[in-house]
DNA sequence: TACTTTGGCTAATTTGAATTAGCCGATTTG
DNA sequence: CAAATCGGCTAATTCAAATTAGCCAAAGTA
C-alpha cells in the first residue's frame, strides 16, 4: 500500500476511535510514520483526508452494491436458500451478516466514523441510513420476501417482518461497537433470536 | 434558571449537535448571553463543564429509575394493562416510550451527545448502554414477563420476546435522531411493527 | 548524464481557541 | 453602612495544532 492509502487507512482508524475533530495531522503522521509536514505533499489539507476517506467509502460501497444486485435474484437461488431452507440457513444468514458488518475492516471503521459524526454532517447521515438502515431493509426484504413467496415463511407484511429480522441485529451491532466484550453473548442472542423468529414467522397460519 | 443551569443547558444542545470537540467555550458564552470569560466564574474549565452535564444527567436518570421502580410491580398492576390487555394497551406502551426517548428534552440531547462521544469515553460507553439498552431490557422485560405470566402473550424465553419488542423500536429511535423527517413513517412503522409482535406472540400456542 | 519530480525533513508561521488578569458595578451580609 | 463576594466585562496571554517555506536526496526520465 503506497503513502497516500496508508494515510486514509490510519486516518479512518483514529476518526473512528476519536472523531475527526480529536485527531490531529501529527497523529495520523505518526502512525503512517513520517512527520506532519509531508502528509501535504498527498493531500492539501486535513479535510482532504477526511474526504478521500469518503469519496473511496463510497466506491467500495457502490461496488459492493453492485455485485450483491448483479447476481442478485439468482445468487440467492443458485445459494441453496431454497432447496433446503432451514433454521439453519437462516441461522447462517443472520450470523454472516452480523459477523460481516461487526468484523469486516471498512465497515467497523467507517461505521464508527458515521456514528460519530453523523449529526455534524448531512451527507455522512445519508451515507449511514444507506448503507445501516435503508439497503440491508431492501436487501433483506427481498430475501425474505423471496422466502415468504415459496412458502417457506409467512406473512402479509414483508417490510415488518424484515424489521423484525433486522432489528435486533442492528441492536447487538451496536452493542459490539461500543462494547467489543459484549460479542460472545451478541452471537448467542443472535441465534436465538434467529430461531424464534423462525418459529414465529415459519409456522403454517 | 440561573446561568450556571443556563451553561449546561446551552452547552448540552451545542454537544448533542456538534460533539464536545466541536463546540467553543465562546460558543457557550454566546447562547448563555454573556461573554468567555464570564463562563469561568461558574466553572474551572470546558471539561468541568462537560462533567457537570454528565453529573446532572446521572441524577436524572436515578430519579427516573428509582420513580419506576418504587411503585414497580404495583405500578404496572395498577395501571391496568391486565385487565383489557389488548393490543391497544401494547401500542400505547411502545408508542409512549418511544416519543418519551425521543422527544424528551433531556433523553433526546443527551442521547446524541452520548452517541457522538461513546467511542471516546468509557464511562459514556456504560451509561449508554445502561440507558439505552440493559435498563429498558430489564423494565420491558418485568412487563412483559408479567403480561405473559398472565397468560396474555407466550414465549419460553422472555429475554428474546423482549428483545423483539425492543429493537424495532431502538433501530426507529436512531433513525429519527439522524433524520427527524422520518418521524411520521416511524410512528406508522411502529404500529406496524407492535400490532405485527402482539400477533406473532399472542396467539395461543 | 542532467533535469525533474517525488516525497521526505526541519524550522518557521499563522491561527484560533482556552484561559488568565484585572477592572467594576451590583448585591449580599456582618 | 462598609466590606465581601458575585458575576459580568475587556484586554491580554498561552499554547497547541494546522499549514507553509524551503532544503535535500533518491528515483524516474529525456
Amino acid at each position: 500500500m503506497d503513502t497516500k492509502h496508508r494515510i486514509i487507512d490510519e486516518a479512518l482508524t483514529l476518526f473512528s476511535e476519536k472523531g475527526y475533530a480529536n485527531v490531529f495531522v501529527g497523529d495520523i503522521a505518526e502512525r503512517v510514520g513520517i512527520k506532519a509536514p509531508s502528509l501535504y505533499k498527498h493531500y492539501k489539507n486535513k479535510r482532504a483526508i477526511f474526504d478521500a476517506i469518503i469519496e473511496e467509502m463510497n466506491l467500495r460501497f457502490a461496488e459492493q452494491a453492485k455485485s450483491l444486485n448483479i447476481n442478485g435474484t439468482d445468487a440467492v437461488a443458485d445459494s441453496g436458500i431454497y432447496e433446503n431452507m432451514s433454521e439453519e440457513s437462516l441461522l447462517r444468514l443472520g450470523r454472516e451478516l452480523f459477523l460481516y458488518f461487526l468484523h469486516d475492516d471498512y465497515n467497523s471503521r467507517f461505521r464508527k466514523m458515521l456514528t460519530i459524526e453523523q449529526f455534524n454532517n448531512k451527507e455522512l447521515a445519508d451515507m449511514y441510513s444507506k448503507i445501516y438502515v435503508d439497503d440491508p431493509l431492501s436487501y433483506q426484504g427481498m430475501l425474505l420476501g423471496m422466502i415468504t413467496a415459496a412458502g417457506m415463511l409467512h406473512t402479509d407484511n414483508v417490510e415488518i417482518m424484515t424489521i423484525h429480522f433486522y432489528a435486533p441485529i442492528y441492536y447487538l451491532l451496536t452493542i459490539c461497537d461500543r462494547e467489543p466484550d459484549r460479542e460472545p453473548w451478541a452471537l448467542k442472542t443472535m441465534d436465538d433470536h434467529i430461531r424464534q423468529f423462525n418459529r414465529l414467522y415459519g409456522r403454517t397460519a
